[in-house]
DNA sequence: AACCGGGTCAACCGCAATACC
DNA sequence: CGGTATTGCGGTTGACCCGGT
């Protein structure tokens, strides 16, 4: 995977760069090195640290994987909820920060995470329906069938989740209460999160234990909407959807959410009927 | 058991903005 | 003020995994 590397900068040519997944001492390096003497000016953090990678790939490695506060395991339904939430209000404009935006309101989501969900999934959803993901057509799909659906789907996981749910190693709280003004942008933003990094050097076995742990995370969630159809308030109780579209057919599938998956919104017949829907708009 | 195709996600790349000298 | 280094972003790639055949 290294080696042939034809574009190195006069800078990395005394040095032959790893490229490629990092290893565990790698991990360790990095991780050490920033709990002494902190992050940032990467390239000479790279080197002082003695690892022969660029500074873009530490910090890569660093912000996206490595940072204390980094949440790892599959991305929630209600995290699902606000990402398409917060693209359908940013998504449109030449925003270029977009997906780390929206991480801000996702603690613990780095936006690497963020934006490969976004491709994977919600991309994957317009090539079914065969439309552009920027269409009006399945902006408006998204909106007045799939968010109602993940608020469904939200509510059942809550009403079928038993009272306790194992241990819980790593805790979220997040608020994030948003106005939209008329250019949609937010007008009242707060946001706190009780995570408590660590910064203190770590062994091998920490770092395993680490990498173990971190997935039962408990959100809370209240996000208002204003000024448009929309409004959630959801925490790991359960969902109120207060969804202004009246054409939305809340009650014509029992079986979408039967599924223990975050991708199988619907089945054949709605994926039909949309795109009929779809045909008869252009 | 082997192969294949699709999905996922860590990592890299190019570029623009910003900081620094 | 201009050149260089650094940072941070979105887009893209490719390795790996998993289910289906």
């Amino acid at each position: 995977m290294d080696g042939n590397n034809n574009n190195k900068t006069s800078r990395e040519d005394d040095m032959e760069l790893r490229r490629g997944p990092w290893t565990v001492e790698e991990d360790l390096a990095l991780i050490n090195y920033i709990a002494t003497h902190g992050e940032g000016r990467w390239n000479s953090l790279a080197r002082s640290a003695g690892l022969k990678r660029t500074g873009k790939s530490c910090r890569f490695r660093w912000l996206n994987y490595l940072r204390p506060d980094v949440r790892r395991g599959n991305i929630t339904l209600e995290e699902q909820l606000l990402i398409i939430e917060l693209h359908s209000c940013w998504g449109n404009r030449q925003s270029l920060d977009l997906w780390s935006k929206i991480a801000q309101y996702l603690p613990g989501r780095t936006d690497n995470e963020i934006k490969n969900c976004w491709r994977t999934r919600v991309q994957k959803h317009a090539k079914q329906l065969k439309c552009d993901v920027n269409s009006k057509q399945f902006k408006d799909t998204m909106r007045y069938l799939w968010m109602p659906r993940l608020v469904e789907r939200i509510q059942a996981a809550a009403a079928t989740a038993p009272t306790t749910s194992g241990p819980t190693t790593t805790t979220a709280s997040a608020v994030v209460f948003s106005d939209l003004d008329q250019s949609n942008n937010f007008t009242h933003t707060s946001l706190n999160s009780n995570f408590t990094p660590e910064t203190s050097a770590i062994s091998s076995d920490d770092y395993y234990s680490r990498q173990a742990s971190s997935q039962d995370v408990n959100l809370d969630y209240h996000v208002n909407f204003q000024g448009e159809n929309c409004g959630y308030v959801f925490n790991n109780q359960g969902v109120d959807y207060q969804g202004g579209a009246d054409n939305i057919e809340k009650n014509t599938q029992q079986q979408w959410y039967a599924e223990d998956t975050t991708d199988n919104l619907w089945n054949v017949e709605d994926i039909y009927v949309l795109q009929q829907q779809l045909n008869n708009s252009l």
